[in-house]
DNA sequence: CTTCTTGTTACTGA
DNA sequence: ATCAGTAACAAGAA
Protein backbone atom coordinates (compact mmCIF):
# COMPACT_ATOMS: atom_id res chain seq x y z
CA UNK A 1 0.00 0.00 0.00
CA UNK A 2 1.26 3.32 -1.25
CA UNK A 3 -1.26 5.88 -1.84
CA UNK A 4 -3.62 7.25 0.99
CA UNK A 5 -6.50 7.49 -1.84
CA UNK A 6 -6.11 5.38 -4.69
CA UNK A 7 -4.24 1.90 -4.47
CA UNK A 8 -2.45 3.53 -7.31
CA UNK A 9 -1.74 6.71 -5.72
CA UNK A 10 -2.78 9.76 -8.09
CA UNK A 11 -2.74 12.02 -5.44
CA UNK A 12 0.74 13.11 -5.93
CA UNK A 13 0.70 16.78 -3.86
CA UNK A 14 -1.18 14.60 -1.14
CA UNK A 15 0.56 11.51 -1.21
CA UNK A 16 3.80 13.61 -1.00
CA UNK A 17 2.75 14.73 2.43
CA UNK A 18 0.86 12.13 4.10
CA UNK A 19 2.68 9.21 5.40
CA UNK A 20 2.27 5.43 4.54
CA UNK A 21 4.23 2.07 6.22
CA UNK A 22 7.39 3.66 5.23
CA UNK A 23 6.95 6.60 7.82
CA UNK A 24 6.67 5.29 11.15
CA UNK A 25 5.65 8.14 13.39
CA UNK A 26 4.08 9.78 16.58
CA UNK A 27 3.94 5.90 18.45
CA UNK A 28 0.77 5.77 19.75
CA UNK A 29 -1.05 7.21 16.54
CA UNK A 30 0.73 5.26 14.47
CA UNK A 31 0.53 1.88 16.03
CA UNK A 32 -3.86 2.21 16.52
CA UNK A 33 -3.02 2.97 12.45
CA UNK A 34 -1.41 -0.54 11.85
CA UNK A 35 -3.74 -2.19 13.88
CA UNK A 36 -7.00 -0.89 12.12
CA UNK A 37 -4.87 -1.76 8.71
CA UNK A 38 -6.18 -5.18 9.56
CA UNK A 39 -9.41 -4.92 10.81
CA UNK A 40 -11.17 -2.15 8.71
CA UNK A 41 -10.50 -2.41 5.73
CA UNK A 42 -12.89 -2.68 2.53
CA UNK A 43 -15.02 -4.05 4.89
CA UNK A 44 -18.72 -2.23 3.97
CA UNK A 45 -19.69 -0.08 7.27
CA UNK A 46 -23.28 -1.09 7.64
CA UNK A 47 -24.17 1.61 9.93
CA UNK A 48 -23.18 4.70 11.84
CA UNK A 49 -23.81 5.43 15.43
CA UNK A 50 -23.79 9.10 17.50
CA UNK A 51 -23.92 8.60 21.34
CA UNK A 52 -22.53 12.14 21.90
CA UNK A 53 -22.63 14.91 19.65
CA UNK A 54 -20.07 17.09 20.81
CA UNK A 55 -16.85 15.02 19.78
CA UNK A 56 -18.26 15.74 15.49
CA UNK A 57 -16.82 18.66 14.22
CA UNK A 58 -18.81 17.78 10.85
CA UNK A 59 -23.07 17.69 10.98
CA UNK A 60 -24.18 14.41 12.66
CA UNK A 61 -25.97 13.84 9.12
CA UNK A 62 -22.52 14.18 7.39
CA UNK A 63 -21.38 11.26 8.88
CA UNK A 64 -23.96 8.87 8.11
CA UNK A 65 -24.64 10.12 4.43
CA UNK A 66 -20.69 9.98 4.20
CA UNK A 67 -19.78 6.62 5.55
CA UNK A 68 -23.08 4.17 5.10
CA UNK A 69 -22.74 1.68 2.58
CA UNK A 70 -18.89 2.85 1.65
CA UNK A 71 -15.75 1.64 2.68
CA UNK A 72 -12.15 2.41 3.78
CA UNK A 73 -9.44 1.87 1.40
CA UNK A 74 -6.32 2.95 3.54
CA UNK A 75 -5.65 4.93 6.77
CA UNK A 76 -2.93 7.30 6.48
CA UNK A 77 -1.13 9.73 9.38
CA UNK A 78 0.18 13.13 9.57
CA UNK A 79 1.52 13.72 13.11
CA UNK A 80 -1.34 12.94 15.85
CA UNK A 81 -4.25 12.68 12.87
CA UNK A 82 -5.80 9.56 11.82
CA UNK A 83 -6.70 9.75 7.70
CA UNK A 84 -9.25 7.55 6.43
CA UNK A 85 -9.74 7.06 2.76
CA UNK A 86 -13.36 6.59 2.16
CA UNK A 87 -14.51 4.83 -1.07
CA UNK A 88 -17.61 3.45 -2.59
CA UNK A 89 -18.05 -0.36 -2.28
CA UNK A 90 -15.46 -2.08 -4.71
CA UNK A 91 -12.97 1.01 -4.07
CA UNK A 92 -13.64 3.86 -6.03
CA UNK A 93 -12.37 6.98 -4.09
CA UNK A 94 -15.57 9.25 -2.73
CA UNK A 95 -13.03 11.66 -2.48
CA UNK A 96 -14.30 12.17 1.00
CA UNK A 97 -12.24 11.23 4.49
CA UNK A 98 -13.31 10.42 7.81
CA UNK A 99 -10.63 12.34 10.06
CA UNK A 100 -10.02 11.22 13.82
CA UNK A 101 -7.86 13.41 16.32
CA UNK A 102 -7.52 11.45 19.92
CA UNK A 103 -6.76 14.39 22.37
CA UNK A 104 -5.24 13.28 25.55
CA UNK A 105 -7.45 10.56 26.36
CA UNK A 106 -9.48 9.34 23.53
CA UNK A 107 -9.28 5.77 21.65
CA UNK A 108 -10.07 3.70 18.67
CA UNK A 109 -10.78 0.98 18.73
CA UNK A 110 -12.16 -2.56 17.08
CA UNK A 111 -14.05 -4.22 18.34
CA UNK A 112 -15.03 -8.16 17.72
CA UNK A 113 -17.77 -9.99 19.64
CA UNK A 114 -17.04 -13.04 18.31
CA UNK A 115 -13.50 -12.59 18.53
CA UNK A 116 -13.09 -10.51 21.84
CA UNK A 117 -15.08 -12.76 23.71
CA UNK A 118 -12.17 -15.56 23.94
CA UNK A 119 -10.15 -12.64 25.73
CA UNK A 120 -10.89 -13.12 28.62
CA UNK A 121 -9.99 -9.72 30.56
CA UNK A 122 -9.21 -8.06 27.46
CA UNK A 123 -12.93 -8.06 26.62
CA UNK A 124 -14.40 -6.99 29.83
CA UNK A 125 -12.01 -3.79 29.77
CA UNK A 126 -13.04 -2.83 26.26
CA UNK A 127 -16.36 -3.93 27.03
CA UNK A 128 -16.46 -1.41 30.00
CA UNK A 129 -14.99 1.68 29.11
CA UNK A 130 -16.60 1.35 25.53
CA UNK A 131 -20.02 1.62 28.09
CA UNK A 132 -18.26 4.57 29.92
CA UNK A 133 -17.42 6.73 27.52
CA UNK A 134 -17.92 5.44 23.80
CA UNK A 135 -19.37 8.73 21.60
CA UNK A 136 -19.24 7.00 18.18
CA UNK A 137 -19.63 3.73 16.72
CA UNK A 138 -19.44 2.38 13.10
CA UNK A 139 -20.94 -0.99 12.73
CA UNK A 140 -19.19 -2.72 9.78
CA UNK A 141 -21.42 -5.16 7.38
CA UNK A 142 -19.64 -8.60 8.40
CA UNK A 143 -19.01 -8.21 11.87
CA UNK A 144 -16.87 -6.21 14.08
CA UNK A 145 -17.33 -2.52 15.00
CA UNK A 146 -14.66 0.75 15.29
CA UNK A 147 -15.52 2.60 18.41
CA UNK A 148 -14.55 5.84 19.33
CA UNK A 149 -14.44 6.72 23.50
CA UNK A 150 -13.09 9.88 25.25
CA UNK A 151 -13.41 10.59 28.20
CA UNK A 152 -12.07 14.16 28.30
CA UNK A 153 -13.63 14.80 25.11
CA UNK A 154 -10.62 17.05 24.08
CA UNK A 155 -10.47 14.17 21.04
CA UNK A 156 -13.11 14.87 17.66
CA UNK A 157 -14.23 13.31 14.05
CA UNK A 158 -14.45 15.04 11.45
CA UNK A 159 -15.45 14.46 7.35
CA UNK A 160 -13.63 16.37 4.90
CA UNK A 161 -13.36 16.76 1.25
CA UNK A 162 -9.92 16.87 -0.77
CA UNK A 163 -10.20 20.78 -0.50
CA UNK A 164 -10.42 20.52 3.69
CA UNK A 165 -7.93 17.95 3.88
CA UNK A 166 -5.03 19.82 2.36
CA UNK A 167 -6.25 22.68 4.39
CA UNK A 168 -5.45 20.48 7.43
CA UNK A 169 -2.26 18.86 6.07
CA UNK A 170 -0.73 22.27 5.54
CA UNK A 171 -0.58 23.15 8.75
CA UNK A 172 1.83 20.28 9.92
CA UNK A 173 5.66 20.83 10.24
CA UNK A 174 7.44 17.71 8.71
CA UNK A 175 7.77 14.27 9.73
CA UNK A 176 10.77 13.14 11.87
CA UNK A 177 10.62 9.79 10.82
CA UNK A 178 10.89 11.01 7.62
CA UNK A 179 14.25 10.50 6.03
CA UNK A 180 13.79 14.15 4.46
CA UNK A 181 14.02 15.15 7.80
CA UNK A 182 17.82 15.64 8.36
CA UNK A 183 19.83 17.83 10.58
CA UNK A 184 19.94 20.78 8.52
CA UNK A 185 16.16 20.86 8.06
CA UNK A 186 15.96 20.77 12.04
CA UNK A 187 18.58 23.40 11.92
CA UNK A 188 16.58 25.73 9.44
CA UNK A 189 13.21 25.41 11.77
CA UNK A 190 15.74 26.04 14.85
CA UNK A 191 17.13 28.87 13.47
CA UNK A 192 16.54 32.26 15.22
CA UNK A 193 13.66 30.84 17.28
CA UNK A 194 13.77 32.56 20.67
CA UNK A 195 10.69 30.15 22.16
CA UNK A 196 12.14 27.19 24.49
CA UNK A 197 13.12 24.07 22.48
CA UNK A 198 10.40 21.83 24.60
CA UNK A 199 7.80 24.58 22.86
CA UNK A 200 9.08 23.80 19.92
CA UNK A 201 9.06 20.27 19.71
CA UNK A 202 5.58 20.52 21.22
CA UNK A 203 4.31 23.01 17.86
CA UNK A 204 3.03 20.86 15.66
CA UNK A 205 3.28 23.29 13.21
CA UNK A 206 7.02 23.33 13.60
CA UNK A 207 7.65 18.89 13.83
CA UNK A 208 4.64 16.77 13.50
CA UNK A 209 3.85 14.60 16.04
CA UNK A 210 6.05 14.66 19.23
CA UNK A 211 4.18 15.57 22.17
CA UNK A 212 4.80 15.80 26.29
CA UNK A 213 6.51 12.34 26.88
CA UNK A 214 8.52 12.31 23.72
CA UNK A 215 9.54 15.86 24.14
CA UNK A 216 11.22 14.86 27.92
CA UNK A 217 13.02 11.82 26.70
CA UNK A 218 14.30 13.29 23.41
CA UNK A 219 15.52 16.23 25.10
CA UNK A 220 17.19 14.46 28.08
CA UNK A 221 18.62 11.80 25.32
CA UNK A 222 19.93 14.89 23.62
CA UNK A 223 21.69 16.17 26.69
CA UNK A 224 19.82 19.46 26.49
CA UNK A 225 17.89 21.56 29.22
CA UNK A 226 13.85 22.17 27.68
CA UNK A 227 14.51 26.01 28.95
CA UNK A 228 16.94 26.45 26.19
CA UNK A 229 16.36 29.04 23.04
CA UNK A 230 15.39 26.73 20.52
CA UNK A 231 18.51 28.22 18.35
CA UNK A 232 20.91 25.68 19.36
CA UNK A 233 24.52 25.28 18.73
CA UNK A 234 25.16 23.12 15.44
CA UNK A 235 26.49 20.48 17.56
CA UNK A 236 23.57 20.51 19.64
CA UNK A 237 21.14 20.31 16.63
CA UNK A 238 22.86 17.49 15.27
CA UNK A 239 22.76 15.25 18.75
CA UNK A 240 19.10 16.55 19.28
CA UNK A 241 18.13 15.40 16.02
CA UNK A 242 19.73 11.63 16.42
CA UNK A 243 17.49 11.95 19.20
CA UNK A 244 14.26 12.51 17.70
CA UNK A 245 15.29 9.82 15.51
CA UNK A 246 16.60 7.46 18.40
CA UNK A 247 13.70 7.56 20.78
CA UNK A 248 10.92 7.94 18.26
CA UNK A 249 12.25 4.53 16.44
CA UNK A 250 12.27 2.71 19.50
CA UNK A 251 8.85 3.99 20.75
CA UNK A 252 7.27 2.81 17.67
CA UNK A 253 8.67 -0.58 17.83
CA UNK A 254 7.30 -0.63 21.25
CA UNK A 255 3.84 0.20 20.07
CA UNK A 256 3.56 3.30 21.79
CA UNK A 257 3.84 4.62 25.66
CA UNK A 258 0.65 3.59 28.04
CA UNK A 259 0.91 6.02 30.75
CA UNK A 260 -2.37 6.21 31.66
CA UNK A 261 -4.81 5.97 29.07
CA UNK A 262 -3.70 5.02 25.89
CA UNK A 263 -4.76 1.34 24.13
CA UNK A 264 -4.02 -0.03 20.53
CA UNK A 265 -6.93 -0.47 18.53
CA UNK A 266 -7.13 -4.03 19.54
CA UNK A 267 -7.52 -2.19 23.51
CA UNK A 268 -4.10 -3.67 24.34
CA UNK A 269 -1.01 -1.28 26.33
CA UNK A 270 1.97 -0.16 24.83
CA UNK A 271 5.09 -1.20 25.97
CA UNK A 272 7.27 2.16 25.78
CA UNK A 273 6.50 3.00 29.25
CA UNK A 274 8.99 0.19 30.43
CA UNK A 275 12.19 2.19 28.30
CA UNK A 276 11.28 5.71 29.67
CA UNK A 277 14.48 7.27 31.30
CA UNK A 278 13.03 11.00 32.28
CA UNK A 279 9.25 11.64 31.91
CA UNK A 280 7.52 10.72 35.02
CA UNK A 281 10.49 10.37 37.37
CA UNK A 282 10.68 13.28 39.25
CA UNK A 283 11.93 12.70 42.53
CA UNK A 284 14.15 9.84 41.73
CA UNK A 285 17.81 9.10 41.02
CA UNK A 286 18.49 9.92 37.62
CA UNK A 287 19.27 7.06 35.00
CA UNK A 288 22.60 8.60 33.83
CA UNK A 289 24.06 9.78 37.07
CA UNK A 290 24.08 10.44 40.28
CA UNK A 291 21.49 13.02 40.84
CA UNK A 292 17.53 13.25 41.11
CA UNK A 293 15.59 14.03 38.16
CA UNK A 294 13.53 17.20 39.17
CA UNK A 295 10.64 19.01 37.50
CA UNK A 296 9.47 22.16 36.74
CA UNK A 297 6.91 23.72 33.98
CA UNK A 298 7.77 24.78 30.81
CA UNK A 299 5.63 26.32 27.50
CA UNK A 300 3.02 24.98 30.14
CA UNK A 301 3.83 21.42 30.70
CA UNK A 302 5.17 19.04 33.21
CA UNK A 303 8.88 18.95 32.59
CA UNK A 304 11.25 16.27 34.24
CA UNK A 305 14.75 16.74 33.94
CA UNK A 306 18.23 16.30 34.79
CA UNK A 307 20.62 19.06 35.66
CA UNK A 308 23.76 17.79 35.18
CA UNK A 309 22.96 15.57 32.53
CA UNK A 310 20.95 18.35 30.61
CA UNK A 311 22.84 21.54 29.66
C1' DC B 1 -9.78 20.01 49.39
C1' DT B 2 -5.61 20.68 45.76
C1' DT B 3 -2.96 19.52 41.88
C1' DC B 4 -1.99 16.77 38.25
C1' DT B 5 -2.76 14.63 33.34
C1' DT B 6 -0.22 11.35 26.51
C1' DG B 7 -3.33 17.81 23.24
C1' DT B 8 -4.86 21.80 20.89
C1' DT B 9 -6.35 26.47 20.27
C1' DA B 10 -8.18 31.11 21.41
C1' DC B 11 -6.78 34.93 23.46
C1' DT B 12 -3.52 38.46 25.32
C1' DG B 13 0.16 41.53 25.13
C1' DA B 14 4.70 42.87 23.48
C1' DA C 1 1.76 41.49 11.24
C1' DT C 2 4.39 38.23 14.07
C1' DC C 3 5.87 35.99 18.08
C1' DA C 4 5.61 34.15 22.72
C1' DG C 5 3.09 32.92 26.81
C1' DT C 6 -1.09 31.62 29.26
C1' DA C 7 -5.80 29.97 30.10
C1' DA C 8 -9.21 27.07 28.81
C1' DC C 9 -11.50 23.05 27.30
C1' DA C 10 -13.59 18.14 30.62
C1' DA C 11 -13.06 14.39 33.43
C1' DG C 12 -10.89 11.67 36.48
C1' DA C 13 -6.89 10.17 39.53
C1' DA C 14 -3.84 10.83 43.41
Amino acid sequence: MCGLFTKGGNHAILDRTINSKYMPELPEIETIRRGLLEKVLEKPILSVRVNNEEILRSPRRRFTQTLKGKEFISIGRRGKMLIFTIAEEGGEPTGRFFLARLGMTGRLVYFDEENGSREGNSYARKKSYAHAHCHFILGFESSGSLLFCDSRKFGYLEIVDEAGLEAKLRRFGPEPLDKSFTWQALEKILDKRKVSIKALLLNQECIAGIGNIYADEILFDAGIMPTRRASLEREEIRSLHRSMKRILKKAVEKRGTSFSDYVDAAGEKGNFQNFLKIYGRQGKPCIGCSGIVERMVVAGRGTNFCRSCQK
